[in-house]
DNA sequence: GTTTGATTACTAGAAAATTAGTACTTCATT
DNA sequence: AATGAAGTACTAATTTTCTAGTAATCAAAC
């Protein structure tokens, strides 16, 4: 516990995030084995972060004979919203619709991608209405 | 000139290229001035950290008499679709639509917001049928 | 009970990013 | 021409992030 300076992750920290996310719950071995595997890293490597996801909050820690399984403290959604409100800030002076604006003008969005995004928003305001 | 190892930027050069980007030319003086103010930083550091932007190609300089004046080399547009763009791929699977689900999803969003969003959507798909 | 294997804790070093000092250059002013 | 002011280039030091080694612990297998 404790630390948590930054409620954003860096880059490696997020890379293990996303493997323990995909497993929900796994040993430092198995998170080693979830990883993208482009990178090979040695155990102790992802242990020692690990440690420090635990120190800084962002997973809790339980002994399972020995060995610590790690579960996410923060789930991938709540840190995907904080991603999006972060660039939001930094990037796009904290208006979302400035944000999606951009997104849109994206050339390679395929019409089905601008169409299923028409049905999030439909779908959203339809459930603010009702 | 030269050097570019990352497309992305560090998080004091996106906070200068902000600055650059918001006077749209400036010599160290200038940009060091545009700052938000919140850090306080030696000239010298800026000066720095504005070669390294001209190393990378993020900007170009030109001497006014004597001293450097930068201007972007990439607009703040094309960076924002950058930095979408790279959001995507790591934490939503490179599908914009999960992207906007997440973001529609918060709470601190009033209707004003998505009623705009959803403007922009349509604004979108009929210049596509057009 | 000793050895072996797996794991964590601790430590440290490498790499990347950030900050800023010092020396040098150049121009304007005296 | 000497002095001072402003700026860049170069260098270096600090901080943060990332990586991994070594030692210690513990349980199982022999």
């Amino acid at each position: 516990m404790a630390r948590r300076r930054s409620e954003m992750l860096t880059d490696v920290e997020l890379e293990f995030m996303i493997a323990l996310w995909e497993i929900g719950t796994g040993s430092v071995r198995d998170i080693m084995g979830a990883l993208d595997g482009e990178h090979q890293r040695a155990y102790t490597s992802v242990a020692t972060v690990m440690k420090i996801l635990d120190d800084k909050g962002f997973v809790t820690s339980d002994r399972k004979d020995r060995a610590l399984v790690y579960s996410p403290a923060v789930e991938k959604g709540d840190y995907e919203g904080r991603s999006l409100k972060n660039l939001s800030k930094t990037l796009f002076g904290g208006t979302p619709t400035a944000l999606v604006a951009r997104l849109v003008d994206n050339e390679d969005l395929t019409d089905e991608m601008i169409q299923e995004i028409k049905e999030i928003i439909d779908t959203r305001i339809r459930k603010d209405d009702g």
